[in-house]
DNA sequence: CGATCATACTTGACGTGTCACATAAATCGG
DNA sequence: CCGATTTATGTGACACGTCAAGTATGATCG
């Protein structure tokens, strides 16, 4: 009777309340950011961090392994994702000069105009579901809740 | 240089933290309590509301809508999701009585003992990965900001 | 040098979600 | 009762993510 078969220690309201809610949150705050980004921009989330992330590169390019890391996602995401804005013109896929292995992506002129035309309606989106909603002690919370969390599962900061 | 033309409010660093926070722990803490979620149950986190839902429901029934509007999933997605499920021997369909547009969904005795077995080590899960990290006034403010966000969007409750 | 291992990335299969559209039964106004 | 509309659900195409396996190049060490 003791081990696996222990009691669970179930949900309190109070958890429950904020277990829930956090699971609602994601699933409609989500959908609606991505929703108005798609709308305004023609853009997925995943593709605004990823030119995003590309902008801020010098010369506008970076190697794969390199954009994986920053962005926290697997290579084959990744891979998968540059694939299919590779189809729409938006980056551009480059042997690496050095390291046969390596490839580089770089941002396209029309990846360039879509990031900066869409950055100020994202940020305004951003802005309106959820950073306005809160007052500056949540937002503050919320870093604090999401630097306890990410630390737990080995990934501060 | 007045409307659509107004330079946006970009985030402070306050608020990139907490936007950034938010976005790296949905990202980390999803791909982690459903891995432990598929590795204890073989199910997946929609798999699991879908049953929890059914579960809690008289005689282990409901209507599709009915389900879909507790669980605020649209309809073409739950009618996927059940397909998938039914394939896999967890629910069944059945035609509605009254109605014949309606259908009907009910927990299989598989999917009864999938969801009794799963529900410790899941609750388990949370608690270690979410609730468990968090102080008190933390899991009390994440459930207000939970709130506050999707009262704005809508969906109070 | 050559076998072996590590590194960098790609690919295929499949589960999942959205959007737009299809289908069919109930309901309502005349 | 009949035709238009509304309600309840399903389907197909496609975007996205994971996992496992594949390919190819670089590095290491006898």
């Amino acid at each position: 009777m003791i081990g696996v078969m222990t009691e669970p220690r179930w949900l309190s309201p109070e958890e429950m309340r904020a277990w829930l809610g956090y699971r609602r949150l994601r699933n409609l705050l989500d959908a609606r950011i991505a929703r108005d980004l798609a709308d305004q921009a023609g853009l997925s989330d995943q593709d605004y961090d990823v030119l995003s992330n590309l902008s801020a590169h010098e010369d506008h390019r970076a190697g794969i392994g390199e954009l994986a890391k920053e962005l926290r996602w697997s290579h084959s995401r990744l891979s998968h994702h540059l694939t299919r804005m590779e189809k729409r013109g938006l980056v551009a896929r480059e042997s690496h000069p050095a390291d046969a292995r390596g490839a580089i992506v770089t941002l396209t002129s029309e990846g360039r105009s879509a990031i900066v035309e869409a950055a100020p309606g994202h940020v305004a989106s951003v802005r309106e579901h959820l950073i306005d909603v809160m007052t500056p002690e949540q937002v503050r919370s919320l870093g604090d809740i999401a630097e306890a969390v990410l630390g737990r599962l080995g990934e501060a900061r």
